[in-house]
DNA sequence: CCGAGTTAATCAACACTGTTGAGAAACCGT
DNA sequence: ACGGTTTCTCAACAGTGTTGATTAACTCGG
């Protein structure tokens, strides 16, 4: 909300700028087929539009905090060559939770945004004290081998609406004992480390880099989705936004749990409990074709339970509807809490 | 794309923000019931999180440049009393042009984004040379007592696919000569002034101020949205997002002109077709509906011919589609233009 | 009436940002 | 071995917002 900017920040914002190139050049080279590339100072000058001699300064302040390290030199023609700089993975570290409604999941995941280690308890979420408890334990077990000064956080995604900023929950249904809970104050307390609280498909849409403009569609026992727009999570004004199942369709169609009729979800569910998988799908694909022409979206990335137990119907459907660049998610059933765990990252790499 | 900041856009990004709000006090008494609050330099710092000394020296600067001014002092309690700053609104100018199929306005737009004077052409629009010939006499007459440093530029709006950010046209259904057309240099060729493209329905969602999520709503001849989401505009990934009316409700039902079937603008224009207005309405707060519950918006503006020639029924069925503050476009049928006009105004509040 | 208290806004010195300008380091080509 | 080229750093600078001190203008209480 302060709109105005200091010197601090236009200092944070240009590190972030340049860490997030560094990030990006690591990530390019695609699949993990061999070393990643780096960035030269000269390169990071000219994306950034800074000088050499501010990207200089940059840099050397971000080797000193063991962000980034050079990793080789590279000779590109005539003059001298490049020294190359990297992510250093190890050098901070973030922890992501996923507090689903069948399925608990703990995870640690390195600057570079891929999940080291990982802890899953299956079963009903229980009341907050007990279910915190639990995500404490499996935090000492994760960070067993990790200086504290190098864990930046802890994120949290769960269902139902939330308000993200002040971390409290709204009503989740079917989670009384959830239902205004200040959630990131109550984790500060319980954990002792920095936490930030957000909605499930919010968080898995953040798993994975992608595209400026995409968009994370989740179907499990719900369907949702997790927006990016323009590089920014999109929250919407009551931090409400991607209830992207609950599209109406047709006003007289079934009923939906929502309360009103025929909305999209109601339909894939339905489809969904007699097996119909083909059709639950196509009908998803046309949700998805609506989405991307309202929205202009580049990728759309498919997850949940559902998706991730059959995923070729619903990609070969998402094609044929005229998405662009449809996948399934890269974490599968840790994207939601790979995606928590980017929320406390991210800030590193974007303001 | 620069992705770093040096100084100088420290500088700018902070003089907008202060804009911004020297602006927004302005429109804060409601619709003109007086003379304007204006703010004190003491509530922009507390706004902006920026030091008062800070603040005083950004202000002095804007006072320097003639674009704001003060305007009386208020004693708010005790110490001494408030100057309060006002947007000078005759300090700059810009020009909106809305190059419609059927009608082409050109109108001249103060700081403060209100329509100063405006001239209006009907019939078809013509090749880009004629048009632009057109539209240079109609600035010409319009800025006959505005002195030529005080205006900033020329934003034009049009329909169709587009690219903003090199202002070139892509397929303009119905407009041969104008296809792949690079509008903006040319524009700024005849017209000997800094330009800006954007397209129609976009340029409408900028016609007014509003919350940080809203959208416009154009029905005419067609059905488009233009979105604002978290105070900036929504483009997409190809600049093509607001085929609002080409959501598909019914993968059989009528032949829409986009080469789907079922979209909501082959209803819409199909009941409007045969005068069913109420209909026509019913059917569009339904995809309102889905609109706002998907990006969770504040604010739904309503305008385009359709819509002014009978607002009521448009209005009343958003309103039971659960819509929030739906409302018809202030500037009515000068919508497009007076958002074109905000294209070059709003750098100077937004960056 | 008048001084203490309070709030608004400015003046002055400072820390830190990226920039301009110059130079050192390391390679290629001939 | 030398000039040319590119990468990166060192040094001095302009300009930002910040901290600290001062002036301006009012209310309030005696």
């Amino acid at each position: 909300m302060p709109t105005g900017a200091n010197l601090h920040a236009l200092r944070d914002h240009n590190a972030a700028a340049v860490l997030a190139l560094v990030r990006g050049s690591g990530r390019g080279s695609g699949s993990g087929s061999g070393a990643d590339p780096g960035v030269s100072q000269a390169h990071l000058a000219a994306a950034t539009g800074l000088t050499v001699q501010a990207i200089s300064k940059i840099v050397r302040r971000l080797l000193d905090e063991g962000l980034i390290a050079a990793s080789g030199r590279v000779t590109s023609g005539i003059g001298k060559p490049t020294t190359l700089l990297r992510l250093v993975p190890g050098s901070r570290y973030a922890i992501g939770v996923h507090l689903g409604r069948d399925r608990q999941t703990v995870l640690l995941a390195d600057l570079a945004g891929r999940a080291v280690a990982s802890r899953v308890r299956r079963g009903k979420l229980r009341a907050p004290d007990r279910a915190l408890s639990a995500v404490a334990e499996d935090i000492a077990v994760l960070l067993q081998d990790i200086p504290d000064e190098r864990v930046l956080g802890v994120g949290l995604a769960c269902p139902g609406p939330l308000d993200h900023r002040s971390g409290v929950l709204h009503r989740v249904t079917g989670l009384p004992a959830w239902h205004g809970l200040a959630l990131r104050d109550r984790a500060e307390a319980v954990l002792g480390r920095v936490c930030a609280v957000d909605k499930d498909t919010t968080a898995a849409a953040l798993s994975q880099p992608g595209p400026a403009d995409r968009a994370f569609v989740y179907l499990a026992d719900g369907l949702g989705a997790g927006l990016v727009l323009g590089g920014r999570v999109h929250r919407g004004a009551g931090t409400d936004a991607g209830e992207f199942g609950h599209q109406v369709l047709d006003p007289d169609g079934p009923a939906c749990r929502c309360g009103r009729r025929g909305c999209l979800e109601a339909y894939v569910l339905a489809d969904l409990g007699r097996g119909a998988v083909d059709q639950a799908a196509a009908r998803l694909a046309q949700g998805i074709g609506n989405l991307t022409r309202l929205l202009d979206l580049d990728e759309i990335i498919l997850g949940g339970d559902a998706v991730l137990a059959e995923p070729e119907p619903y990609l070969a459907a998402a094609h044929a509807a005229g998405a662009p660049r449809a996948e399934i998610a890269q974490a599968g059933p840790e994207a939601v809490a790979l995606g928590a765990a980017a929320l406390i990252l991210r800030p590193l790499f974007d303001p």
